[in-house]
DNA sequence: AATTAGCACTTGGATGTTTTGAGTGCTAAA
DNA sequence: TTTAGCACTCAAAACATCCAAGTGCTAATT
């Protein structure tokens, strides 16, 4: 009955079967799998020997490994990248679980850098998981808004939402006197000829129109530019934050002390967790493998999906965990939950006046 | 020529030498101090049998302990917190260590959170322990002016300048149309009725008023004074981060699993960290040894002093490790730098800056 | 040709035993 | 008061034994 034909990734269908067995088997136990377990797991209808055949062959084809003669196969990387890419099944989120996301979504609207931590801690308390929530400045930003508040006669706060989804402020102060009329004109100047734009493209000339029209307080519009690029160019709002990373000690292959050092420390190097995701695509869950690309500690997953706001990503959410990772559902929340993201500051953004694009 | 002589504290003076030396040798080895070590180290000038008379004695008092009958022995600790309070020297820092900590310092004036991450950054380069940096929000806050951006027909962002210096923003949203003039009405009654005064005190006569004259966009009111609640109310800015937690796992008594998870989870616990940290007093380093106040992880030691701005406390540095901890240089340390950044704000604060979150 | 039963073989881990050495407490001598 | 000396203790290291789970291979079966 068994018939080994190739399908088209090189894998008979029962290869396919028994690696999927194998991998699901050990997501849940961490235990190597022998083929006498198989057998009488049921999810194989063939004899140990037949599946131990299977074994040796899919351990040729590096899938398995064998840490000794005598002990159970366990996947390797190859094999979790197998299994993500072709054999895992989408893991269907329960209506309960959708329920507490959104509630505990809804109320959080506000912040970009509020709400991608709230998500963290939601995936957290999902998955039993590690969680990140990353922060990136975006290379090129724009203030999209602007507007004000008259402090005193002397000094006021610029307040610029920035096309990132964050809002600043400025403390700005002068040495000649100012009130809400001027800063009017300021603001309204600075919304039509300035927002929006790339702070690259401010030309003199542009400037020095605004200034004409401020007369006498002309000098603000320097000082307000030079503001705009202070916030549209430093890159100090990026910020990459592990929650829970305790619980990776409840995984055998993390307790042990040379494991966690290996963890602690790549954790702690915020350049090496941002130079994975570089790499990253836009719109799909990455998973990380162990050390395929060897940037990631052995025996690990980095499963993580950027998110995007306005067309520019700005962050993203993620899970570290043990390379048997319960792939289906990390990956499902990871994907729901920088879905909801995206879209909870689309709405944000698609109202102002001017749409760039 | 030993003189069992009392000394004010209760202890001859050959008893705190012994012990002296103990907890030194302790600190630096890890291992369980011997009367024959003693001996050949050469630091105390008796037979070892004398030495173990004498460390009976200190065991029966409490400070040193014994794991069993044929080991050395260890300080308890108690044994450590005498020899904090009585025994420890100041360590000097050195010049080039000095130098260190003013040149990475003197580039870093700016904002508190900035100084604060990058002061406990030192102190982790300087003393190979995990640090700590706290920043707490302060008890009363109000909301001193409110602003306003107007995105869409349909939500605006409302601009709040909190009394502690920050600005927030809320995007709100409504369920019927807006525009500026409606938000310029809601901002002056915001600002006549609710600016500067303690949240608390928003009684509902007031609010009612605000929302009659407000006519069809009363509602706003409601939502609005919600918003002052979060904010003024909320501790998020309240912020506790490690660094370098790694570097626990070079200390045997942290290289394994279960005082790992220990440690783990009281670090993710930033309320108990906070709690811990209520106690401690204004103007001094502060050093909570072991579970005497039980709240730390036992065999630990936890190191901080307040920062002080303008008679506030706004956060403070530490520094987290094993107990047997090389206190004297911590202590100095964390001193100097707790002392550098309030200088640092003192400095800011009688200067004008034009910088402002 | 594909599958399976059977069996010899491997090996890590669990358990038990022995040895070693650092360190103690106590007694009696200095 | 101090110290030399000695019997005693115990954790940790080293060594030995046993066991269960699992494999690979061969020969029999379908």
């Amino acid at each position: 009955m068994g018939k080994d034909i190739l399908s088209s990734d090189g894998l008979s269908n029962r290869k396919k079967q028994i690696l999927r067995s194998i991998i699901e088997t050990h997501i849940s136990s961490g235990e190597p799998i022998g083929s006498k377990y198989l057998v009488s797991s049921g999810d194989i209808p063939f004899s140990s020997a037949t599946i131990r055949n299977e074994m040796a062959e899919l351990e040729e084809m590096g899938y398995l490994e064998h840490i000794h003669t005598s002990s159970g196969r366990v996947p390797t990387n190859l094999g979790y990248r197998f299994y993500v890419d072709s054999l895992m099944e989408n893991y269907k989120l329960t209506a309960s679980e959708i329920v507490t996301l959104n509630n505990m979504l809804k109320n959080k609207i506000g912040e970009l850098n509020t709400i991608l931590q709230s998500a963290s801690k939601l995936v957290a308390s999902l998955t039993n998981y590690p969680t990140i929530a990353v922060q990136t400045d975006t290379e090129s930003k724009s203030v999209d808004q602007f507007s004000h508040m008259l402090l005193d006669a002397n000094s006021f706060l610029l307040v610029m939402r920035v096309s990132d989804g964050n809002v600043k402020t400025k403390h700005i102060r002068t040495d000649f006197e100012i009130n809400d009329d001027i800063l009017h004109q300021l603001i309204a100047l600075l919304n039509k000829f300035v927002a929006g734009i790339n702070p690259e493209q401010i030309t003199l000339p542009i400037m020095m129109q605004m200034e004409k029209s401020l007369g006498s307080a002309g000098r603000l519009v320097d000082i307000c530019i030079k503001a705009v690029y202070e916030v549209t160019v430093s890159n100090e709002d990026t910020n990459v934050r592990f929650e829970g990373v305790g619980k990776l000690l409840q995984y055998p292959e993390f307790s042990n002390v040379d494991k966690m050092r290996e963890v602690l420390n790549m954790i702690e190097d915020k350049d090496s967790i941002l130079d994975i995701m570089k790499d990253g695509e836009e719109d799909k869950v990455n998973v990380v493998i162990g050390k395929n690309d060897e940037k990631i500690v052995d025996d690990s997953a980095f499963i993580y999906k950027k998110v995007v706001v306005g067309g520019k990503v700005v962050g993203a959410i993620g899970v570290f965990g043990p390379s048997r990772m319960d792939y289906s559902k990390v990956v499902t929340t990871v994907d729901y939950l920088s879905e909801k993201i995206s879209n909870a500051f689309k709405l944000q953004l698609n109202s102002p006046s001017e749409d760039e694009k």
